[in-house]
RNA sequence: CGGGGCGUGGCGCAGCCUGGUAGCGCGCUUGUUUUGGGUACAAGAGGCCGCCGGUUCGAGUCCGGCCGCCCCGACCA
């Protein structure tokens, strides 16, 4: 893509409504533009990460065998009333009304809609179990909005269901997404740590969340440091085998990692002094067994093989994805800019036209542009050098091929990688392996 | 929801106290210049001063109401 024809409105001042770091970038790199408090148009830039996002929780979902869905925002009122929580969920809830009257609302998640379609599809032991999830735009009206994409009302969520038949069965479920998730956040990029979460009325230790580490974190957490250096999820492991998913789940779930909501001073005297670890974390993902809360109060059932009616256990799985974009950026920037993880940036490579009008230069810079094509950001508008280099780092590409007429002339690239700042003079193909590699 | 603050060109801000033709920096346009880390000079374009009402000969400025946005706290993915 070029950047003279692409709507990347980068800023060299920081607008003085975004106060935390990576709100300001968000907004500097030209990604995102705020609507409304909490409300957020995504440009070019800011959607592609976003849809890389979405693309890796949706493979490593597809590859778990959760099957993908997609339900709609607007849902009606009637559907909460069955499970009781239209008037437990308070104004956080968006309601709506529509001409006729009818009371509908923004869907905050979607456990009461799927229950439905399950209710209605689902009659047979035979049918179970089953993994579901979406990826939609949903609502909550936060009474206080902040942090950018962080904290807002309108937000991109992976939201996953499992059914199954028994508590067995559910622990399967959970077992085997805490798998995913583990394989999901390393292929992002990041490090996220699960932490034993509050499990609520339904008691027991099957709920967890997922906080990647950064200085700006809601939360103070406390972990093993071992989480520093274990695989998380690697791929020896296979979700069709349950001794694997078992002796994951105990390596992830028996080393010490809690926010300090759910911190415990006895367990963490216990943890080695030269292992503990404190931080403050965002959390971006979280997984729960809720058991049979909502197909007993919505009516779901299935026949057993002996007749008997069965309420299926549940659970449920999200994933923030917008949240994940200002997550990330919260790990992982500099002064200068973000820095992405090569899997989610916008463009994994930026061409710096360092003398736009040179012919020499210009070719060199047409002929990588074609080949690395849609992965590439070609910054060919006709500015100066140092405004380009400010723009490249500041959006955060990992490497940056710095074309100026001297090195074109001999057919030389300086390749830049963003995370370490390192430079290589190399010849134009030589650059274009370094980069693709 | 309690407490505090702010709305003035695309962005950052001054002007308001003490009413009298709306300003600065950045960005943008054009030209010259410069040419590997936001160059210099010149000439330009761009503003219902958040909205409504009041006071006044006259309101960005004073008064009232409303709307929007931000920060701290409580709350929350």
């Amino acid at each position: 893509m070029r950047l003279s024809r692409s709507l990347i409105p980068t800023l060299k001042e920081t607008p003085a409504e975004a106060q935390i770091v990576s709100h300001r970038l968000m907004l500097r790199a030209g990604l995102i533009r705020q609507q409304s408090a909490g409300i957020y148009a995504w440009l070019p830039a800011g959607q592609r990460v976003l849809r890389n996002i979405a693309n890796i929780v949706r493979e490593e979902q597809d590859r778990a065998g959760a099957q993908e869905i997609l339900m709609p925002t607007i849902q009606a009122a009637d559907l909460w009333r069955e499970s009781g929580r239209y008037d437990a969920y308070g104004p956080e809830m968006l309601r709506i009304r529509d001409r006729h009257d009818r009371e509908m609302l923004y869907g905050p998640t979607n456990e009461e809609m799927l229950t439905a379609i399950m209710r209605d599809s689902v009659q047979s032991y035979r049918d179970l179990p089953q993994m579901l999830y979406h990826i939609q735009w949903k609502f909550r009206d936060e009474v206080r909005p902040r942090f950018g994409v962080l904290r807002g009302r309108e937000f991109l969520m992976k939201d996953g269901y499992s059914f199954d038949l028994d508590y067995a069965g559910a622990v399967a479920s959970y077992r085997r997404m805490l798998l995913a998730y583990m394989r999901t956040f390393r292929r992002l990029g990041v490090r996220a740590i699960p932490m034993r979460a509050d499990t609520g009325p339904i008691g027991g230790d099957l709920s967890h969340e997922f906080h990647i580490l950064a200085p700006n974190g809601e939360s103070g957490v406390f972990y093993d440091n071992a989480f520093e250096t274990i695989g998380l999820g690697d791929d020896t492991l296979s979700y069709d085998n349950q001794a694997d998913l078992n002796a994951f789940f105990e390596q992830m779930t028996s080393l010490y990692a809690a926010t300090d909501e759910k911190h415990d001073t006895e367990a963490w005297n216990n943890v080695p002094a030269q292992s503990r670890r404190e931080g403050r974390g965002i959390e971006v993902g979280q997984i729960f067994y809720f058991g049979t809360k909502y197909s007993e109060a919505m009516g779901f059932s299935v026949v057993g093989p002996d007749g008997s009616k069965i309420h299926p256990e549940m659970g449920s799985y999200g994933i923030g994805v917008s949240r994940l974009t200002g997550a990330i950026i919260e790990a992982s920037h500099d002064d200068a800019g973000i820095i992405w993880p090569a899997s989610i940036a916008p463009f994994r490579t930026a061409i710096l036209n360092l003398r736009q009008g040179d012919a020499i230069t210009d070719t060199l810079c047409e002929s990588l542009h074609e080949k690395l094509g849609d992965a590439a950001l070609y910054d060919d508008r006709p500015a100066r050098a140092g405004e380009k280099f400010a723009d490249a780092d500041l959006m955060g590409h990992p490497w940056q091929l710095i074309v100026g007429p001297r090195g074109a002339a001999n057919n030389q690239v300086e390749v830049k990688n963003r995370r370490s700042g390192e430079r290589t003079e190399l010849s134009a193909d030589d650059a274009l392996t370094k980069v693709l590699g």
